[in-house]
DNA sequence: GAGAGTGGAA
DNA sequence: TTTGCTCCACTCTC
């Protein structure tokens, strides 16, 4: 089940003759193709949904656009009476339809990203851990609707909620306790096996059992539940009382003042037909939880099996809520840190905190912002309310030096109160608390350590944390990453991310690593109110050469890559695109993940290039460069640069070589551009564009990158034809001479690739590799094998040779020589480019052929 | 400061 | 539906 924007919003973004004024010089300098199968898959309409046939038919008599929709054509639901003033349609099967244009729109989606994304037994544990009800949600959802909601939804939403956030893991003195109210609960939590087994043993709990006060019911332990109210988050203003409480409903506050407003009316009259749907104060009330019932039962569990009890819990549909009541908590020290009096933060930034502190205490879960939209500032507003002991984890020591100069900026903590565990520094904080800044790798690490990191692990182990902070928190998941929060006890953990997805299905594994989504924030809507760049996407469609298709067509598909991405026809845009944008004076990222495409290009186009194998110095000077040398207004950068590297620069991207159907990698790379300096700058626009080869893979690939940005809204258009592009005769590789060399380095280099595979494995071994790969080739004649894959003959051994002996009879003399080469152990050897020299004579063997 | 080993991403 | 394949980042050692 999802939910979607309604088709109305894409018409604007799609439609021919009714694209959006802001549009920027792409559609001044070129042809946008409308495509229909485009169409149909950026409406955004639920993909199966099912109807009755002689309602379809009614539908269809009645409703002159219903073709459109197909299958998803829901004309035939009834309708309430006043269904006008209501934006969602709800189907049986569980699909939301939003209507963008609706005057309550913005609400309506701040409560259906709270419920409902998609409308799953997790969105709905995420929904009752920010204190909705199960009514509340019911209630809502029927007055937003313009049609009944069906019962199946109702009944769904009953199953979910009722036990939800009923059950607590509390951290008490290193040592982990579940905690409930209803004391039923726990007991039907201990008749399963899993959670039993990881339960303290009798004698254990006994043992421990004055430490934490309370008689025991049951078995159970017994003691009072804490209260907690009145709660400031630092850098969120007091303000008289009605709009305070708007902004602790969750960003009416935003709305009203946001540049969202269309032409729909008044203020007051947007404040009436809110008040209407949502009730008075209905949306985002917070809950007491525990009102009327003080007393609280729990037992305890050893840390080792959280990770297993939180998951059991999660599938029994009882999800642990994690909250930390660290106003309460005299055992752990406090740490002075607060906001500096001129730090502000934004309203959405505001609306997250509330999400997470939003009962007193501060729960546990993920927020998710866009790159640029400032995560950090989150980060640190989050550790200044808990005033804890905090231990913040990032991916690489780039983002730990950023993580400390962030603190230092914005709050008054003390230098020698934070301290950065990586491999060059292994710093301890002065005092009873502090902050510890560290990667993930060097906390999760489990080979030998060195000395310094050995003690700083029992550092970081020994001690009871307040406020774990876990920065790009989708590499969690991770089999090695998610040891972290085994390792470190932590009361309160937050998860900062811009893309909450990966490629596997381990992204619902941080439901009960860390907890629920609390906040997510819409990319378009932040870049409407200008807190981060507006960004033309564009996909251009580079026709392959007819010399690089036939080759591409031949190959088997893993050595197609190189093919398609170095299309002299993309070569030609990529340069024509560079040339165009550093005219309008954007400064240029381009990108390929292809580290021998990058060099190539680079080179080609006299650019400067950064990769893995960069050094540090030659890093800082070219980004400098970069940023300061008005000369230098593009450079290039392999999959190093979409991460950790930021240029508020960068106004343009082109993404050259894209392959691997990587949506985390694709919105990465797009939040490059999107903290852009200039975004401000009036009918300022970041432009992407991702360059795809036409009629290949890579057309694959491309779509299903894009899907993390067209779900937050973005629209990609086509580009068939740059234009000007034909009258710049002095692009590179325009001559077919040019393109033939070209396209022999692209073979020779594949060759090179190939042998590196083969040196490792032993000749025999290489004999029935050869074999198999020769017969899985595509079926292409013996002529062409050779030709194109002198390496797969190059294994030395007598049967081999034979086998190219074959091929190579029907070819000319010079080919002789060739064969002669191959057979030189030397080359199985050399990993080098060396041996590149080895092949030399492919090159007559490549012209003779013609 | 190079290289080995490991891990992540997808 | 699984695996791909390759690059990169990190840490430790010498």
């Amino acid at each position: 089940m999802g939910v979607k924007r309604g088709p109305s919003e894409d018409y604007s973004h799609n439609g021919g003759g009714r694209r959006r004024k802001d549009e920027g010089p792409i559609q001044d300098l070129t042809h946008v193709e409308d495509i229909d199968e485009d169409f149909s898959d950026r409406l955004i309409v639920p993909k199966h949904a099912t109807m009755d046939p002689t309602a379809q038919a009614h539908a269809f008599q009645r409703d002159s656009v219903s073709y459109i929709f197909g299958d998803h054509d829901y004309t035939w639901l009834p309708l309430k009476q006043d269904h006008a003033s209501r934006p969602l349609w709800i189907t049986e099967d569980g699909h939301i339809i939003l209507e963008g244009f609706s005057p309550i729109a913005e609400k309506a989606i701040d409560f259906l990203i709270a419920i409902a994304e998609p409308l799953t037994p997790y969105s709905l544990y995420a929904a009752v851990s920010v204190g909705l009800e199960t009514e509340d949600i019911i209630e809502v959802l029927s007055r937003l609707s313009k049609v009944p909601v069906p019962e199946s939804i109702l009944s769904l939403i009953r199953d979910c909620t009722l036990s939800y956030g009923k059950v607590k893991l509390v951290l008490k003195h290193n040592r982990y306790f579940v905690e409930s109210s209803y004391p039923e609960m726990l007991q039907t939590l201990l008749r399963d096996p899993v959670i039993r087994e990881a339960r303290m043993t009798a004698e254990e709990e006994a043992a421990n059992q004055n430490t934490t006060g309370g008689g025991a019911l049951n078995g159970l332990i017994t003691g009072k539940a804490p209260s907690g109210k009145d709660l400031t988050i630092p850098g969120i203003k007091k303000e008289p009382l009605d709009s305070a409480k708007a902004a602790a409903q969750g960003g009416a506050a935003s709305s009203s003042s946001g540049a969202g407003e269309a032409a729909n009316g008044t203020d007051a009259e947007k404040k009436t037909a809110e008040d209407e749907i949502f009730g008075v104060g209905g949306l985002d009330q917070e809950d007491d939880d525990d009102a009327g019932n003080d007393d609280v039962h729990a037992f305890e569990i050893t840390s080792a099996s959280v990770e297993p009890v939180k998951k059991r819990c999660n599938e029994l549909d009882y999800p642990m809520l994690e909250e930390y009541d660290f106003r309460n908590d005299t055992l752990n020290p406090d740490l002075e840190i607060d906001l500096k009096p001129i730090t502000v933060i934004r309203p959405y930034q505001e609306k997250s905190l509330s999400k997470m502190f939003g009962n007193g205490r501060a729960r546990s879960g993920i927020i998710v912002l866009p790159c640029g939209a400032g995560k950090t500032l989150v980060g640190i507003t989050a550790a200044c309310t808990v005033k804890k002991s905090t231990l913040v984890l990032c991916t690489s020591s780039v983002s730990v030096l950023q993580w400390k100069q962030q603190f230092l900026l914005w709050s008054n903590i003390k230098p020698h109160q934070i301290a950065m565990f990586t491999s060059d520094q292994k710093e301890k904080f002065l005092g009873a608390a502090g902050i510890v800044i560290s990667t993930y790798s060097m906390v999760a690490n489990t080979r030998n350590r060195s000395h310094d990191s050995q003690k700083m692990m029992n550092f970081l182990r020994s001690r009871e944390w307040g406020f774990l902070l876990l920065d790009e928190v989708h590499v969690v998941p991770a089999n090695m990453f998610r040891k972290v929060l085994t390792t470190i006890a932590a009361h309160a953990k937050l998860g900062l991310t811009a893309t909450l997805v990966r490629e596997d299905e381990k992204i619902d594994d941080l439901n009960f690593l860390i907890g629920p989504k609390l906040y997510e924030a819409n990319w378009m809507d932040l870049a409407s109110r200008g807190h981060i760049a507006n960004v033309q996407c564009a996909e251009v469609w580079c026709p392959m050469t007819p010399m690089f298709y036939r080759e591409y067509l031949r190959e088997s598909s893993r050595k197609r890559t190189l093919l398609y991405v170095m299309n002299p026809n993309k070569f030609q845009a990529c340069q024509y695109l560079i040339r165009y944008h550093e005219e309008r004076g954007d400064k240029i990222i381009v990108f390929s993940d292809n580290v021998y495409a990058l060099v190539a290009y680079a080179r080609k186009l006299e650019k400067p290039f950064i990769y893995g194998e960069t050094s540090q110095q030659e890093r800082v000077r070219i980004l400098q460069n970069f940023q300061h040398n008005p000369k230098i207004n593009t450079i290039f950068l392999s999959k190093v640069g979409d991460t950790s590297i930021d240029l508020p620069e960068a106004t343009c991207l082109i993404q050259v070589s894209s392959h691997y159907g990587s949506r985390r990698q694709e919105a990465q790379r797009l939040g490059r551009i999107l903290r852009a300096k200039r975004r401000n700058d009036e009918g300022f626009n970041a432009f992407f564009y991702s360059l795809v080869s036409k009629d290949t893979q890579e057309m694959y690939y491309s779509t299903k990158r894009q899907q993390f940005l067209i779900d937050q809204g973005y629209a990609f258009k086509v580009i068939t034809n740059l234009d000007g592009m034909d009258q710049q005769h002095d692009l590179v590789y325009s001559t077919q001479e040019e393109q033939q060399s070209l396209l022999q380095s692209v073979l020779l280099a594949q060759e090179s690739a190939a042998d590196l595979n083969e040196d490792v494995e032993p000749d025999v071994d290489d004999l029935t590799g050869n074999t198999t790969r020769r017969s899985g080739g595509g079926g292409g004649s013996v002529l062409s094998h050779v030709s194109h894959h002198p390496g797969s003959s190059m294994a030395g051994t007598s049967a081999g040779a034979k086998r190219s002996v074959g091929g190579l009879r029907s070819l000319s003399g010079g080919d002789t020589m060739a064969y002669m080469e191959y057979n030189k152990p030397v080359s199985l050897k050399d990993k080098d480019s060396k041996n590149k020299g080895d092949h030399h004579v492919l090159f007559k063997k490549f012209f003779n052929r013609k």
